[in-house]
DNA sequence: TGGGGCATGTAAGTAGTTACATGATTGT
DNA sequence: ACAATCATGTAACTACTTACATGCCCCA
């Protein structure tokens, strides 16, 4: 991941068809940032040392009076991310609140150490929801319906583990106070 | 998680008794890297700053000849801590290479779209390995023991995931070719 | 006597966020 | 007329990583 960073999610969104850097955001937003977020601030000057690399290629495209500029894919762009895709992944970087707040949890008494469990489990039916927010549109087909899936999943997994280790905890609390 | 980032890591770490810097880095490596990670370059700053705070105190404990300071938690330290564990958290944020492949990977031919598959099941096989060494070692006790388990059975979930995923691409690629 | 681990640090560079600025269009 | 949204950008800042430098101790 070192070099690039939002480069490749700049020439996957493009691999779906021309987009401008705004609608690049916005699929961003709706999609990728829950597994890779991108701002503003590095997608615009991307697009333009992309455009410089002969990876993409730019077009007006005004809407109106409103100006737009619209960029495709070049060959060498998608060749690019081709050959991004078979190399080995560097793997996953997670920065993760709730866990870490869970795992200091000893520092208070037993029943705020439950308090800390339960924010974690809203955390992620927050989260959940608003990824079947996202299935209900019914916008995603094959690998991205796929990675939908994975995330809906995953965070209804991660809801019920948080379930049971609250009644394990609030089990053990009991034991004690008996 | 604006202000702070690695603050609260150091004031958990010292929560469980006096550290040296050096001794964070360890124990940072080994536990909370999975989801917070941390470098020298963040650790031996804040630790000062932290002191500044009046939140942390350091003494000279060396080790032989070998100068060493061991840092920890000051009353008003620990009352910062546990303010911070009672507070709402920031969520998470995760930057996964190997969902991001997936999520692009329409871009490949279909045989290939497995491959991606299959290397995000080999990165979590691989991950999930890391963990059960740790459990092995058998360190974690409480808290800290719980957030292992969910590492560990959250990576197991994650395994079966891809599993059942790729046999359900392999199927369409067959019904396709038939 | 030399490698590996203990221990502390910093400089330089990269990456990323935030907040702001501009201006046009569309809908109410 | 006003707000919201489309659209493009940048400056300043903060966070973080990497690579290096230093030196001591222990053990084979």
């Amino acid at each position: 991941m070192k070099a690039g960073g939002v480069e490749y999610v700049i020439l996957g969104a493009l691999s779906w068809g021309p987009r401008s850097g705004y609608e690049i955001k916005q699929l961003v937003d709706k999609s990728t940032r829950f597994f890779w977020a991108a701002s503003y601030g590095q997608i615009y000057p991307e697009l333009r040392r992309l455009e410089a690399a002969g990876l993409v290629a730019g077009a007006a495209d005004p809407q109106g009076g409103r100006r737009r500029t619209r960029y495709s894919l070049t060959p060498a762009g998608r060749e690019r991310l081709c050959a991004w895709l078979l190399e080995p992944s560097a793997g996953y970087e997670l920065r993760d609140e709730g866990l870490l707040k869970l795992f200091f949890s000893r520092a208070l008494e037993p029943g705020e150490e439950l308090e800390v469990l339960r924010a974690l489990r809203a955390d992620r039916e927050n989260v959940l929801e608003q990824l079947r927010a996202l299935d209900r549109l019914g916008v995603a087909r094959a690998t991205p319906a796929l990675v939908l899936d994975y995330g809906i999943r995953k965070h209804e997994w991660m809801v019920e583990w948080c379930r049971e280790a609250e009644q394990r905890l609030a089990g053990e609390a009991k034991e004690v106070a008996s």
